[in-house]
DNA sequence: CGCAAAGTAAGACGACGTGTCTGAATTTGC
DNA sequence: GCAAATTCAGACACGTCGTCTTACTTTGCG
């Protein structure tokens, strides 16, 4: 399905960071002029996120307001499995080690993945798979 | 920079897959038909491939032949950092934290990853660091 | 009510990227 | 020296993206 550009993207961590938001708080936020065009365009983008089923939207008063229905870390799971198909056959795991094998990794998140690791290996074990 | 589009990528692939290679063989590989327009078209890939510094060519004979300077796996990780950079700050380890947590491994990934972080791990503490 | 203001919808637009192809210029093997 | 192979430069159609203008609809409120 369809990916999430740029000036989508900015609309949808404004939404993140805050939802539900109406057209032309959104406007005035992104661009420091919210004039009429730039309330179009917000819309537009508005338009094609909800297209791509990204955001949904509901009434209030005369306007709408919108909110969010992908969270980042699904898109981060979308971009992740794009990389993955075209790139790896579609598994996910050769993007793994990679990371952690070329990446310089902090102490603290080398710790946090041998405890995840660990969680895993436990609930399979307990689980007989 | 710029990245790598999808007919650019197939011809990556065929000389990933085998180098160096003229365009002739290529223009074959990748369409059934190796047609002069087809020749063409591989040319003009290769061309803006080159621009980008992606492969390279050296004369054989009155042709060039052409080979990958970026290996698959750079390719992969300039995705990777391309996805951090506009979804987590430009970090790359909640990457790794969310393909841990979100995704089923297969025990001998699970076993692979242990291995590596172990390994990350000693060195570390042997360095000091 | 009735109307001005606010909001929405629809479409056009230029700019850009992409994949493809045509035609001319250049090289080269024999 | 020439014909064939190869390269090069540019044009083309098509789609996408961000933006804007315009017309239509809704609605709060005097």
């Amino acid at each position: 399905m369809k990916d999430v550009t740029h000036a989508e993207l900015a609309v949808l961590e404004a939404l993140w960071d805050h939802a539900p938001q109406a057209v032309r708080e959104l406007s005035e936020r992104l661009y420091d002029t919210g004039g009429t065009a730039e309330q179009a365009t917000v819309q537009k983008l508005l338009d094609r996120l909800r297209d791509k089923g990204f955001v949904a939207r509901e009434r209030d008063g005369r306007a709408y307001r919108f909110r969010p229905t992908l969270a980042r870390d699904a898109l981060i799971e979308r971009r992740l499995q794009a990389v993955a198909d075209q790139l790896c056959g579609g598994s996910l795991s050769p993007l793994i080690t990679h990371l952690v094998r070329g990446r310089r990794l902090k102490p603290a998140d080398v710790k946090e993945l041998q405890g995840l690791l660990e969680d895993l290996d436990r609930r399979r074990r307990r689980k007989g798979r």
